[in-house]
This record gives C-alpha cells, structure tokens and sequence, in this order.
DNA sequence: TTGTACGCGTTATCAT
DNA sequence: ATGATAACGCGTACAA
C-alpha cells in the first residue's frame, strides 16, 4: 500500500493525496474527504522511511540510560516520553548497564538510525567516548543527570543537595553521619554527592566517618550489615541513591536497629516508590520527569530554532528534600 | 554525506561500497581496505531511512506498555531490550496510560514508522482497537501478559497462581483471607486474579470476604485503610499486583497491624525491589524480562523463518511463589 | 571481483 | 486548487 494506489482510487495526483496528509488546509475539503476516505477504505499508512528519506529528518530522539531497573531513569524516561509524544517526536531508548562499550556501541546504532538528537545518561563526561563520537558527527545532545562544564546537561546540584541531607540530620540532632554509597568513581554523580557529604560534614563540624563503599549493588545488604557491625556509633545513614537506601534500612533491620528510633536512613533521587515503602523514604528529591522534560525540550529547542546548543545551555533544576518517616532524632540510649 | 561520496573517495562504485558494509567477504580485501579508509575519513555513516526504504524493513520492534511507573513492566522492557540487541533489532517503546485512545495512536506511529512487528500489553484483547489495526494491517504482533484464545500471548496462568497464593496462606493457617485489587474491570488481568482467588478460597473452603477494590492507585492507601476498619478480621491480605501490596503493607501498620505477625500480606509480579523490602514481600513471581525475551523471539522466529504466528503459538510460562518476611502464620490472639 | 542503472515511497518545485 | 516530475540514499539485479 503507497501513496499512489491512494491517488488512483480517490482520482486525484499523488502531490494531492501528499497535501491532503501534510497540509490538510492547501486542499479544497471535498478532495480531502475523497481523499481520507481512499486512504481509509485501503488502510493506508504514510511510509516514514519514505518520508524521512525525502525531509532529511526522522523526528526521533535517541534515549541512552544506564538501566531500566532503576525507577529514577524509569521516571525520566516517562516524561520524554510524554514530552516527545507532545511534541510528535518518537524515541528510541537503549541501556548501557553502566559500561563504555555499550555506550558508544547504542551511539552508533543511533546514528546510524538518523536520530536528531540524543539524550543520555553517561557514567562520565570527562571519559565518554560516546560523547566524542556524538561531537565528531555534529549530532546535538544533551546529557541528563551529568554536570559537566563542557556539555549541555540538565540535572540538580548534587553536591549542594547533598550537604543538605547532613545538614537535615544535623540539624535533627545527629552527629554520627554515615555515608554508603556505590563505587564512587564509578560516576560524576557519586563523586559530587560524596563531596556534598564532606562538605555537610565539615559545616555541622562534624566527625567524618569512613565512606561505607558497596561496590556491588547485589551484596548490598551484606556489606552495609558488615559496615555496621564493625560501625556501631553511627545514629544515621546517608545513601548515595533510594535504592541504596532500601538496602540500608534492611541492613539495620538485620543488625537489630529499628528504623528510624535507632537508626535514620535517607535516600537520594526521590523515586515515587520511596512514599509507599513503611517507614515511607526520607529522601533528596531530584525531579526526574522534569530532568526529562527539559532535557527533550532543550534539544528539541535546538532543532526547531536553530538555538545553540552549548555547555551554557545547561539547566540545573531544584532538589527538593522529602522528610519521611525513615529519619527521626536519634534516641538518648544511643548516644 | 552520502554512499556516493565515498564510493568516489575510495576511487569505487557505489554498489562497492554498499558490498563492503552489508558484505565484507564479497569484496577483495585490498578494496574493502580502501572503503573502509575513505568512510571512516568522510565519517560515513550509512542512511537507515534509505535503507530501510530500499529493503522494507526497519529492523524495529515496536512495543506497547501502560506505564514505566511500574518495574513489571520495566523488567520485561530490560528483557525486550537485551534480546534486541543481540539480534540487531532496535525497538521503540511508547506507554499508553492504560487507556485505549493511546494504544490505538501509537500503534498507528509505529505502523507508520514501519515496525517489523509489535509487542503489546493491553487493558483487555476482547476490544482492543489496537489489535484491530494490527491485524488488518496484518502486522505481526505478540500481547504480553494477557492471555487470550485469539491472539498470540506470552503469559502465566493468572488464576491458577492466584489460587495457589490463596492456597500458601490457607496452609499457614489463615481462614479470613481479603484480596485487595485495582479495578477488577480494568484489565483481563485482574479479572484473571480474581477468579483465581475466588477458586482458591473455595478450594480451601474458606468464607469468599468482600473484594477490596481500589478504583484510583493514588488514595490506594487510604482506601485499604478504610476497608480494614470495616473488616476486623481479616489476617491476610492477597493483593493483585506487588504495588498494591506495598500500600496495603502501609495501610496494615496505619490500622496498627504489624506485618506479619498482626496481618500477612502477599503481592503479585515478583518485582526484584520487593526483596529489598522490610518485611520483605511475599510474592507470586512472573518471570518478567523471560516474558519479554519469549514475546521479540516469537516474533523474530515469524518474522526470519515465516513460521507461522497464531494464537496457538502462544506461550505460557512457569510462575513461582517466593516466600519472604511480610507473610506468617496468623497469630492466635486474633483470632 | 566490480560497475551501471533502476526503483523503493515520499515531498517539494514548478506548471497549469 | 491540482498535477507532473525530480530528487532523497541505498541495495541489488544484471552486465561486464
């Protein structure tokens, strides 16, 4: 089924059955309704290979996320979606498990694709030989969740927002803050939260204790009850991310604290789910649609526009902390 | 840049270079050498809209999900994912909301885009206009997690795993067993899960307590915590997805219930995050990425060896109930 | 082993 | 308002 079978069973030219679809308003509305109903009567569909080939634009964006079996990405991901579904652009998403290989591997199928523009998570900036293969080709991109001063990117102060979590425990009376994260180099982002740690901890003139280290999330909740049996002072515990957090309050849980009365846990990234969990998550809310959101809008700005698209077209959005059940003023025994 | 371009660079013709990237050993080495030299220094990177126009196939899957708000169908999507790049498809998601509208819309892009096939989950088979469209378009096409006798499925049996979860409860002693669901109407799903807890409880011989029926997930919470105070006596309750369950857990401990020694509380899907949970969830286990890999491998088997794909190439995998903390025997003071 | 030439389905330009 | 026709970039007979 092709445009010119329409043509031939409504009687008009091809140009005509084209107009009727593009421009409905540059044909007179009895041919357009020959027309549609041609197309009806045949079930035509509008070939976009066809049409892409010809406009020298495919209104599809490349989506790179790390996974799909963390619901910060999943969020993001969702408002794309929606933004793109808004502005008729489609998506085709790939993950990268956190590896350079894939990576660069998903960039090339990308671009060999004919997307427009590109949106990804990446571990790091500084070494991302899909950022280079993206710059070699012209392609606009922006990164989500990454800050980096070289690179259009949308996300929060995660150092700032960080310090912001100690300085709310602090504040609630704690003074033995645990940090546990996933590797820390393994992304910018664990390095700047723990960074915001340090700095939290200096302001509160604090105690640094040692970076409770999980370099596989699967052990998670081995290592951190290890952590704490060898830890056993600490009142509270500032995850690098919620999903972290979950295993914490497990990990307490198994080392016999209760959650929050011995034991204050917090997350980072603000996952719907954390306000559903009991005790339901304190937690460091990035708003992770809206990273999305912005992150097409910037890009689609770009295209439509012609705006450049450089490192100071970069967004920082707000975070938001959401006290929750899960931290609370420490009790006087532990003290 | 185009094909031409590097065919004259490289000093060849065209269907030269076109061989040496679809077929490396049609072409001697020395040329293939050159090629490749001229592509890589022009960045050449091949035109999938030509292509695809030339050879009518995308290499795309299309796939349909209500939401990535839930990680049932994250999992399946990772499981969708991976087998597509292993077989070099790409794929391209769109949510629909669970509404019908936004099925019948993106099935219409991604006809129109030219997918190979499509993978959907729809709210109900029996009037999807969405599947009216594939079909006429005569689209290939596998429903994931529905079961149907007409359509091509990758499921579990629903009831029976229902009846089974009711039946793990009632061998751990509990006789007054409530299920709490989303809108039973709402999808063959839980129309499914219903009827497998009515057979469950007949079975065991058990009295069939009111339905618990949650019409917005949003006040799932409050909801449950309404009915709770209506109904003193339940010490179980089985709830049709594993997110249901995690409200219901909240609203348990809100009417003052610990889990489980107060009230035992079982999920449905087996989402990997239910283990992290504390309690952590009881749960009837589908093998979700298993389901997605099955669903593209039909349809990658119809579509590269013409095997036919009908409703009795439908395929039902095993589920498995997964024990954990938030289901015990009812204790006896309440009884 | 390599080259020539046609057509995939569409949009855009130019006439009418 | 409508029609004829030339591209878009590629793959693949077929010819050499």
């Amino acid at each position: 089924m092709n445009i010119r079978k329409v043509a031939k069973e409504a009687g008009v030219s091809v140009a005509t059955v084209s107009r009727t679809f593009n421009f409905p308003d540059k044909v007179s509305a009895a041919t357009r309704i020959k027309v549609e109903a041609a197309a009806a009567r045949l079930k035509y569909v509008p070939n976009a290979s066809a049409r892409n080939l010809r406009t020298q634009n495919t209104k599809t964006i490349g989506v790179l996320l790390p996974t799909f079996a963390n619901p910060v990405f999943t969020e993001c991901l969702q408002g794309i979606a929606e933004t793109a579904a808004e502005r008729g652009f489609s998506i085709m998403p790939f993950t990268t498990a956190y590896t350079l290989e894939q990576e660069l591997d998903s960039v090339k199928k990308l671009l060999n694709f004919g997307v427009e523009g590109v949106i990804l998570v990446v571990s790091n900036p500084k070494k991302s030989l899909a950022l280079d293969l993206l710059q070699a080709t012209n392609t606009p991109y922006v990164l989500a969740y990454n800050w980096d001063p070289d690179h259009p990117c949308v996300s929060v102060n995660n150092q700032q927002a960080f310090a912001e979590v100690v300085a709310y425990l602090a504040a609630l009376g704690h003074s033995r803050i645990a940090m546990v994260s996933g590797q820390r180099h393994a992304s910018d982002r664990a390095q700047q939260r723990y960074e915001g740690f340090v700095q939290g901890i200096e302001q509160a003139n604090l105690p640094l204790l040692p970076l409770i280290e999980v370099p596989f999330i699967d052990n998670a909740v081995e290592a951190i009850t290890h952590a704490l049996q060898a830890e056993r002072t600490a009142t509270a515990l500032v995850c690098s991310n919620d999903l972290m957090a979950m295993r914490a309050i497990r990990a307490a849980h198994l080392c016999g604290y209760q959650v929050p009365l011995d034991m204050s846990v917090t997350g980072f990234d603000g996952i719907r789910l954390g306000q559903d969990l009991t005790p339901s998550l304190t937690s460091m809310a990035q708003p992770n649609a809206s990273i999305g959101r912005h992150s097409l809008d910037l890009l689609i700005q770009h295209l439509t526009q012609q705006t450049p698209l450089h490192a100071d077209s970069s967004i920082l959005l707000p975070h938001q902390l959401q006290p929750a059940e899960s931290s609370a003023a420490p009790s006087h025994t532990t003290i």
